[in-house]
RNA sequence: GCGGAUGUAGCUCAGUUGGUAGAGCGCAACCUUGCCAAGGUUGAGGUCGCCGGUUCGAACCCGGUCGUCCGCUCCA
């Protein structure tokens, strides 16, 4: 049922609430009414996120020769941001109909003083600017010179510290700077639960090549990004690249496309690799008087890199592996919601049960745990029947349940169960870490 | 910000013409059981989103407010 290629509207709810009911998301300052478009992730949530966030910083650092990481700050100053053009591109005139109600953005409007929506002639109110930054200030005085933005995206960080990392990393292009963080943006509409927030949380790759590689890396990068969703358990059927309009594409960007989605109320971005040419660092270039350049010893050619950026998502895509991993099955007459997720972003990979509360399986089953927990997250369950605890297990996606039984006392080994098969293996607590890691290595 | 829908226990909901809150599931303890959501007993948990009004009396009526969801310039 996974498999359907059409949007499953049924399916949001399903993960919203299997979301709260077991500790994914709750709904920020909820106790005191619910503070809009924030989101806390919870005892699973938090596992889940980092697992994501760690999946992307193995495949693009860890596995790389050609790309380092970064982690700038959140707070920067007013400079940057005129640079970059999000000053002046993020703010949005608006204006509202007092006639119908309707708001537009002045600088879209064919006839300034005409509402598209109603026709109304003089009826609008003066434009309002809607900074798309958030802005506060730095320093004990309120007031003018200390204004202080919150980073909307976190690629100017990469931007602004080329030079130290060309300086430090003995790295040369085609190589890249990578980073995950926080990013905040004051959306208009924020919504679908985690999918736009103001505050999310972002995984982007700066990849500085030659002028002349720009498209053959742009084209790299989008196979190389769709294929991460795939190996990570995303089903094709509900992915698909899709390419931007050129009236749709960033003040930077001088061709776009977007990894999408197929989330239950339709096709959503999950990542946009986009070519920002050599926008960024000719800017910064400019605006602060440094030269932003890369000089090859070999060739004699000095030149301002491009940039291909694949910036992605960490919350929604969170988002989009949980969608993608639900599912529901008839077991003996009764439902059996099982999250698929790969073992590498399940909370965890690991539950050790023992079959029985009694004392004499505890000491021996935690001894199990202490075993596995160097190697893997693993959970530790003791109440209640053991067929509950499996199905509890299956609804937040931990491949693998090792249960002491009283078998076990004598024979020193467990059984391992498989979320997905249901099937169980007796394996020697002595080969239990090297069983369980043969089953996690790909 | 506008239009539509909505807000009762952790979750899903019930609550008759206004008379001062219930169920199922879940959770916890104990007993029983011992490999796929078993049974029993007991228990924790709600000033019915919030504020105000009408009334002898409000979860139910009225006003406001906040939150949530769905639509309309957002984009990771």
């Amino acid at each position: 049922m996974s498999d359907a290629v059409t949007a499953e509207p049924e399916l949001f709810d399903k993960v919203v609430n299997l979301c709260k009911r077991r500790g994914f998301v709750f709904p920020s300052a909820e106790i005191y009414g619910g503070f809009r478009s924030t989101y806390d992730y919870g005892p699973l949530g938090v596992l889940l996120l980092r697992n994501v966030k760690d999946a992307w910083w193995r495949s693009m650092v860890q596995l790389r020769h050609d790309v380092v990481g970064l982690d700038a700050a959140i707070l920067s100053p007013p400079a940057i941001w005129e640079a970059s053009g999000h000053l002046q591109n993020f703010t949005d005139p608006l204006v509202d109909c007092t006639n119908c109600g309707a708001r537009h953005r002045e600088d879209q409007l064919d006839d300034p003083d005409v509402c598209p929506n109603c026709g109304a002639r003089g009826a609008f109110t003066e434009a309002r600017n809607f900074n798309l930054m958030f802005k506060t200030q730095a320093g004990p005085v309120e007031g003018a010179g200390a204004d202080v933005y919150l980073r909307p995206e976190t690629a100017q960080g990469m931007f602004v510290n080329f030079k130290n990392v060309l300086n430090t990393s003995r790295k040369k292009p085609p190589f890249g700077i990578a980073q995950i963080g926080k990013s905040f943006r004051n959306e208009i509409t924020p919504g679908n639960f985690v999918f736009r927030t103001r505050e999310f949380e972002q995984m982007e790759l700066e990849f500085f090549v030659p002028p002349d590689e720009g498209q053959r890396w742009y084209e790299y990068w989008l196979e190389q990004r769709y294929r991460w969703y795939v190996d990570l358990g995303i089903p094709e059927a509900k992915l698909r690249l899709r390419a931007h309009d050129p009236d749709e594409l960033s003040h930077y960007s001088a061709g776009t496309s977007d990894v999408e989605f197929l989330f239950p109320w339709g096709w959503g971005e999950l990542e946009g690799v986009a070519n920002r040419t050599d926008f960024d660092l000719k800017a910064h270039a400019d605006a602060s008087g440094d030269k932003l350049e890369y000089f090859d010893q070999a060739s004699g050619d000095r030149y301002v890199p491009h940039v291909i950026e694949p910036a992605a998502g960490a919350t929604r895509s969170m988002m989009a592996f949980l969608m993608a991993a639900y599912d529901e099955e008839e077991v003996n007459d009764d439902t059996r919601t099982v999250l698929r997720l790969h073992h590498r972003l399940a909370p965890y990979q690991v539950a050790v049960l023992p079959l029985s509360r009694k004392d004499t399986l505890t000491p021996l089953a935690r001894q199990v745990l202490d075993q596995l927990q160097p190697h893997v997250m693993a959970e530790y369950d003791e109440t209640q029947a053991i067929g509950r605890r499996y199905r509890r297990q299956d609804e937040i996606g931990t491949p693998l349940c090792v249960t002491v039984d009283f078998d076990s006392l004598d024979d020193d080994a467990v059984t391992v169960r498989d979320r997905d098969t249901m099937e169980q293996e007796r394996i020697p607590i002595a080969n239990l870490v090297e069983h369980v890691l043969g089953r996690f290595a790909d």
